[in-house]
DNA sequence: TATGAATGAGCTTTCATTCAT
DNA sequence: CATGAATGAAAGCTCATTCAT
C-alpha cells in the first residue's frame, strides 16, 4: 500500500479506522458494509482491524458510543458556549449543526444503530435518553426563567421534550437524508424548528392546549 | 411441500409473495433478508420467486411500491373518510393508524428503502414529497377556510408541511421501533401532535412568529 | 465441472461427499482437510456440502458415525459368517480384514475422532466400549465352552477384552500406519496376535497368572 | 511482559519455548495450536520463537526429536536402573511411567507426530523402530538366560517385540488420553501387560505357539 | 537482544441465482 | 406451472510470518 504514513502507533490508526468505519457504516449500513471496503478506506489491512478491533459487531459497537457521545457532547457544549438565555435555541443550532456536520455518525445512530438490534439499539436509546433528560432540565429552567403560571406539570414538560427532540431528530433526518429540493442548512433547521414549536409550546404553557373540538 | 395450495392463480400468488416479503424485509432490512427465508414464509419454492419476481431487488422495489402506496393511499382515504372541516386532524389520525396497523410495511419504507440507496431511496423520496404536497394543500385549504390575515406565503406553507410530516413520522417511528417506555397508539400520536404543533402553526399564520430576538 | 454424473438424487451424493470426507479427514485430520479438498474430492462444489451437510463438525461427525458402525458391523459379521467355535479368531480377522480395507475410515476413528474433543471423543469411546463389550462375550463364551476351571471371573474375563482390544487396535495401527518395513497383512497380524495372546489368556484362566517374583 | 525474566541466556530461553510448544502441541495438535498462544504461553513475543527456531514445521521438529529422545532414554535409564534380571520389566515400567510423567509429550509423539506426515512421521517411526530393537535384544537376552529350547528364531523374536511394544504403546495411550472409565497407574499397566503377554511369550518360547487349528 | 506493527493467504460459511426435469 | 439440484462469488475471521525499531 506505497509509503502511505506505515507504522503508526496504535491510537491513531485505531482513531482511523474509526473514522473509516463510521463513513462507510454510515453509507452502507451494517450488513452492506464489509470489513475489507473499511480496511481499505482506512488504509490499512484487514487483520489489523480485527486485531484492534476483534470483531465487525465491536467495531460497529465502537463506532456507536463514539458518535453517541460525539452528539451528546456537541449539544452540551453549543449550551455551555451560547447565552444563558436562549440556551435551547443553542441546543438546537448545536444538534443541526453536528448533525449537518457528520452526516455519517448521524446516519450511524439514526439510521443503523437503531435498526440492527440488541446491543446497539440500546445504545442508541441510552443516548436519545440523556438528550431528551437534558432538553427536559433546559425547558424546566425555560419555563421557570419567563415565571409562566402554572408552572408547568413536569411528566407534561417531559413530553413537550420528547416532541420536540423528535421534532428535531425529523428535521435533522431531512437534511442529512439526500433529499435534493429544499433542504434546509442547520440554522434553517433550528429556525423552523423553533417557529414551528414555539408558540406551540408556549401556548400549552399557558394551559391553553389544542384540543379536537376546537 | 406437498398439496398446500397448490396451482394458484398468478395475481394471487404474487400478492402472497409480496407479504412474505413484506414482513421479512421489515423485519430483517434488505441484506439479511435472504431469498430462502422469503420463499419459505410465501410457502413457495425459491425458482418460483425468480419467475414471477424476477431478482432481490425487484422483489425489494415492488414492495417498496406497494407499501408506499398504501401509505398515501390510506391518508387520501382517511380525509375523503373524514368530516371535510377537520382533514388534517383526519389525515394524521390515518397515516398513523396504518402506520400501526402494518409496523413491516412502515419498517420497509422508512428504515429500509431510505437507506439502500438509489432505485429505492428515489421512490422513498417521491412518496414523502406526495404526502407532503397533499398535505400542503390540506393546510393551504384550511388556512383559507380561517380566513387569516395576512395570507401565509407558500413557501412558508411547505415548510410547515414539511415539519408536520416529519414529526408525524418521528411520531410514527417512535409508535413502530419497539419502544419499551410509553409508546403511543395511534389516536395518542395524533393528539399528541396536534397539541404540540397546532399553536405554532395557528400563531404562525396569525402572522407571529416566534424569532430568535424574542 | 463436466458432464461427470451431474444432477444426481441426493442420497447418492451425500454417500459421494461422505466417501470423500472420511479419505480427506483420514489423511490430512480434521484441522488440514478442507472444506475446499473435501468438496472437490466428491466431485462437487462446496456450497452442496454444505447444503446437505450442515458443517465442516456435521460431516465430520456424520463421517465417525457411519466408520465406527462399519467397523462394528465387520467384526459381527465376521463372527456370524465364521465357524461357531471359532468366534474370537474370526473376530480377530473381521477387524484386521476392515482396517486394513479402509484404512482412511480407521484413521479417522482412531487417529482423528479420538483426539479431536468432545462430541466425537464419545461416539469412538462408545464404539470401543461396544467391541469390548462384545469381545468379553465371545471370550466368556469361549471359555464356558472349553470348561476351564476355575471359572474365571467376570471383571477378569473384561480386563482381557480390554487388552486384547488395546493389542488388536495397536497392531491394526501398524499395518495402517504407514509403516514401510515388514508390517504384516491382516491375516498375519491376526496369527501373530493369537500367538502373542493366546497362551496368556490360556494361563491366566487356569488361575496362573504372571507375576514379578516370577 | 516488563521485566519478567528478560535476558536470559538463548539456551534457556529456548528450552522454555520447547516447553511452552510440547504442553500447546500435545493439547491442540500441530493445527491448532498457535504460534500467538505457544509464544504467549513461554512468556516471550512471537518475533523470539521464530529468531530461535524459525517456523512453525521447524518448531513442532523440535519438540518431536526432544520428547523422542527423552522417551528412549528413560526406558534405557530404567532397564539400566533396575536388577540385571528383570530388563524387561524394569523397561516396561519406565516407559509407562515416563508416558503418564509427561502426557504432553506422549501426545505430541503418539497422536501428533504420527499424524502429521513426512518429516515427523519418520522421526517417529525411527524412535519407535529404536525402541523396538532395543526391545528385542533384552527378549533375546532373557531368552538366552533362561536356556529355552529351541532358541526362538530371530524374526519371531522381532515380532513379539512389536507386538509387546504396541501393546505398551495401547495401554499408555488409555492411561494418557483422558479415559474415563477405570485407566490404570503405570504400575498397574505394567502388571497388567505383563500378566497378559508373559504367559503368551513363555509358551511360544517353549516352542507350543497357538494355532488356528486348534 | 527483543518487540509492536503489519499483512498475504487461506478457511468456513452464506447467498443470490440458474438449470434440468 | 413448479421444484430439487447445483454453483460462483463474496464475506467474516484467523494465522504463520516479516519488518522497522
Amino acid at each position: 500500500m506505497g509509503a502511505k504514513g506505515r507504522r503508526l502507533p496504535r491510537a491513531v490508526r485505531e482513531q482511523q479506522m474509526l473514522d473509516a468505519a463510521v463513513t462507510t457504516f454510515g453509507q452502507r449500513g451494517y450488513r452492506a458494509a464489509s470489513m475489507d471496503e473499511i480496511a481499505e478506506a482506512a488504509g490499512v489491512s484487514k487483520p489489523l482491524v480485527y486485531l484492534y478491533l476483534n470483531s465487525k459487531d465491536d467495531l460497529f459497537g465502537a463506532c456507536v458510543r463514539r458518535e453517541a457521545e460525539a452528539l451528546v457532547g456537541a449539544v452540551r457544549a453549543a449550551v455551555e458556549d451560547g447565552p444563558p438565555d436562549r440556551q435551547l435555541w443553542s441546543g438546537l443550532r448545536g444538534f443541526f449543526a453536528h448533525a449537518a456536520g457528520s452526516p455519517d455518525g448521524w446516519a450511524v445512530l439514526y439510521l443503523h444503530a437503531r435498526t440492527h438490534g440488541e446491543p446497539f439499539a440500546r445504545d442508541f436509546v441510552a443516548m436519545r435518553e440523556e438528550i431528551v433528560t437534558y432538553v427536559t432540565r433546559l425547558i424546566a429552567e425555560a419555563a421557570r426563567a419567563s415565571d409562566c403560571e402554572p408552572k408547568p406539570d413536569e411528566r407534561e414538560v417531559s413530553g413537550l421534550a420528547h416532541a420536540l427532540v423528535g421534532a428535531a431528530e425529523s428535521l435533522a433526518g431531512w437534511m442529512n437524508c439526500g433529499a435534493r429540493d429544499g433542504a434546509p442548512s442547520a440554522k434553517e433547521a433550528a429556525g423552523l424548528l423553533m417557529n414551528f414549536a414555539w408558540a406551540g409550546l408556549d401556548n400549552l404553557m399557558q394551559g391553553r392546549p389544542w384540543s379536537p373540538t376546537r
